[in-house]
DNA sequence: TATTGATGCTAAATCGATATAATTGTAAAG
DNA sequence: CTTTACAATTATATCGATTTAGCATCAATA
């Protein structure tokens, strides 16, 4: 029992495959099919359970009703939840999705541009690595549809999601400076992504405004965590000085969080903690770690949504629409500047 | 400057599209084209980087290159790693990925099989909801590759990748026992999936061995966490008598975590945690939380394995391999028998 | 000389849809 | 009575590949 093809439905009713298809495409009344026939095709096309095949549709239209999303690492818990909400409204509109990671390399990312663009899909959900402006702006001037999110690609006119970063690291730092805490570090993935300049640059404003010297450190990418937690262990023993420290990203503070109990050190009273991103991680440490948490429903939201309402018939040609989103600063333990100051280089001798 | 058709390339070489597409296919021997021409199409769509339009392609052949990955959702730790892993491997071998979710719902699973059907994917990987098992069968008895992985369909005659659930869950238990524990509860999420199924029967079975009564508590899924902590909270609160607890998988785990530190509860001297799925959240406790560590990597090298080899044109027609894989118990601290064993009820008034 | 058999390549059908141009029939207009 | 106009539908080309069947050419065989 082969599917059946458009033939088979227009020879079963003894009409032409054109009328069928017109009917199908709701392009009866233009093409002024009878109100009658109109009937009688739908019904029967919902009665044998007949639908177009999207690949032939696909060649004829060069429309794929697919949408590729690229982030850096769909395992990242961050992009997983993104990748989900995405998911959902996505198939809601009858989109699917094509998804890769990128690893954050440049040459990998713009392979995969390729890929999905051979395969002609219909619009593109970006997290891009540095390095790929030439190909996103080629898309652009193609007349797709391009959002980008969680950093953006700062000559492109381009629609992009992403949070306030710069003001989050600021407030985070201050807050951590009128906890009293001196010697804050800032601990992050080495990156010369927008957002992590972002987070730097506001971690370092809020430090020189308050005449600190900033003090930062940045973990290079290694595929084993244990190196990345040794070299924040390194650091933080080889710093006793230091009394509070701001994680830059999730990856940042989980190591960092490692780092810190196998050093032994008591949070906040050694070291006071905040970090980017909130997650269970956070919620369960002992104590329970303040966090600068991303607003992932309404990230996912405003993403998918742009790129629908590009993606519609009568699709708006607005300029490029930036939409910077406002971090929750959740306060819970991790950052209380603690009752007694103990200093951690008497302690440990 | 349009992308190239292979009419482009057979009008530029003076040949006809058939020869170009023997080269490019790898029939040119078996189509006796001279080893000239095949060198001059090569050298030439080389240097024009052509590649043939796989929409195209997919029409002809039937054959999409695409896999479609079904999962409970990817927005899962456990299933984005796997989805991360199998992506890494599908894509170095020219299969693409399309994902969805299927939010254990057996409606939206069997139309999301519809979906990928229409869309012609070339293999299925599969995390099924029950329910599912006349549609998977259809898909086998036409002839697509499908595996799938965490839990399975008993009667279905088809490749699979799980874990020991049973004797894993029946080890931990166990070992809770020679711990000195005797009132030990299993949570778990409320599921008829095979691999819940043989975790609670390792558990009932280990205690029953034991002569100890078991104690199940099950969690009704609910999208607001809040709530699913507070089952957790109200179950722990009841039921005092309790030493130790067994959570059935990461999310049960979590709400518990949750609960424990809401209720204030020392672990393991209050109450001793042990959990399947190992995760960060589990290292960072306080104390750590032993964990039923599912091998993610090799499931994930497995199930791609299975897929592509059957994939592959010289495809096994082996039957269904039913593959069942190892867990390792992270044995941490939150297992360990208090030195001084209070008793809640009492400390609690 | 006609027949056979490789050799080397190509024409045309096909996959299943959409889109364009054409066709038929009927009624109104000139 | 022809022309025009419009309504209702269809034939055909097309998207870009793969695949089947077939066509020359030339050497070897009968």
């Amino acid at each position: 029992m082969k599917k059946l093809s458009i033939a088979d439905i227009a020879n079963q009713l003894n009409v032409s495959k054109s009328t069928v298809s017109f009917v199908l495409n709701g392009r009866a009344e233009e093409k002024r099919i009878s109100k009658e026939l109109v009937s009688r095709v739908e019904k029967f096309v919902k009665e044998v359970g007949y639908s177009p095949n999207p690949i032939a549709r696909g060649l004829r239209t060069g429309k794929s009703h697919i949408i590729g999303l690229m982030v850096e690492s769909i395992s990242d818990p961050f992009f997983a939840q993104i990748a989900k909400l995405i998911e959902d409204r996505a198939y809601k509109k009858g989109y699917r999705i094509l998804y890769c990671s990128t690893d954050n390399n440049t040459q990998k990312t713009r392979d995969l541009i390729d890929v999905f663009r051979e395969r002609s899909v219909d619009g593109y959900i970006i997290s891009p690595p540095v390095g790929v402006e030439k190909e996103i702006d080629a898309l652009i001037k193609a007349g797709m549809p391009v959002v980008l999110f969680d950093r953006n690609l700062k000559e492109l006119e381009v629609d992009y999601v992403e949070i306030d970063n710069e003001p989050s690291a600021f407030n985070a730092t201050k807050m951590l400076v009128d906890q009293g805490f001196k010697d804050i570090a800032f601990i992050t993935f080495s990156s010369s992504q927008s957002q992590m300049l972002g987070r730097l640059a506001g971690y370092r404003s809020a430090m020189s405004q308050e005449g600190l010297t900033d003090n930062v450190h940045e973990i290079d990418y290694n595929p084993d965590e244990e190196v990345m937690i040794a070299t924040v262990q390194k650091y933080l023993s080889e710093n006793k000085q230091l009394d509070a420290v701001l994680f830059g990203a999730i990856q940042a503070g989980s190591c960092g969080l490692k780092a810190i109990n196998i050093l032994n050190l008591k949070v906040p009273q050694d070291l006071a903690v905040v970090s980017f991103d909130d997650h269970d991680i956070f919620k369960l440490f002992a104590p329970p770690v303040t966090a600068i948490a991303q607003p992932i429903e309404a990230i996912a939201d405003r993403v998918i949504s742009l790129l629908l309402d590009r993606l519609e018939p009568g699709g708006k040609d607005a300029g490029p629409a930036k939409i910077i989103l406002e971090t929750e600063l959740k306060l819970r333990k991790s950052h209380l500047s603690p009752v007694k100051k103990t200093i951690r280089s008497k302690k440990s001798g």
